[in-house]
DNA sequence: GGGCCCGCAGGG
DNA sequence: CCCTGCGGGCCC
């Protein structure tokens, strides 16, 4: 297992900055898109999203490897479109984010790895937590394939009026289309 | 290598 | 509601 981590690793290294890309990079060789997984910690477990609790995967020279779309917060969510909210400027409530109580910011680390992505086009994995979104599976977690950062903007959140980030993904071409939930 | 801080969990 | 566990990034 280590193994296999080193060597992701370097093919990683081996791919910085990269002028085009297909989904290689991120993507695991292997894992079906539509895969079901019970627990963050499965998802972790398995190297497919490796936080235990953050949304946003990734590292500063990189930018983001994969995100997680739990329904909880202000995504827009349309299948092979997804708006995903930035992290920060939000009240922390026993380490969760609370109410908004400031503006977002591309200085985030967490933001930057998304900011990273949008300049480099590199697709991240995307995976749905089970929420009442239609698009989302009904419990657990389902990887739903790779994703690239289209745009990357700042928007007000229209409750607070505090600055958030937005990043748009988009679904790679050629990939299983998103089950809807009835 | 160690320590610190963080976060789109999970559960009591 | 309130608390704890946990893997990671990233700084020394």
């Amino acid at each position: 297992m280590a193994l296999e981590r080193l060597r992701t690793q370097l093919m990683m290294d081996t791919n910085l900055y990269p002028r085009h890309h297909t989904m290689g990079d991120n993507m695991i060789k292997g894992l079906a898109v539509g895969t079901h997984f019970e627990s963050r910690k499965e998802l972790s477990e398995k190297q497919v999203h490796r936080p235990i609790h953050a949304g946003i995967s990734g590292s500063k020279d990189l930018g983001a490897q994969s995100v997680v779309l739990s329904g909880k917060y202000a995504d827009e969510d349309k299948g092979s479109i997804v708006t995903y909210t930035g992290t920060g400027g939000q009240e922390n409530v026993y380490r969760n984010p609370g109410p908004q109580v400031q503006d977002q910011s591309f200085e985030h680390p967490m933001n930057q790895y998304l900011v990273k992505s949008y300049i480099t086009a590199r697709p991240i994995r995307l995976i749905r937590g089970a929420s009442k979104s239609k698009y989302g599976p009904s419990e657990g977690y389902r990887y739903d394939g790779m994703y690239t950062v289209t745009a990357a903007y700042m928007d007000k959140d229209p409750a607070t009026g505090f600055a958030v980030c937005k990043f748009r993904l988009e679904q790679v071409p050629g990939q299983p289309p998103i089950p809807i939930k009835y």
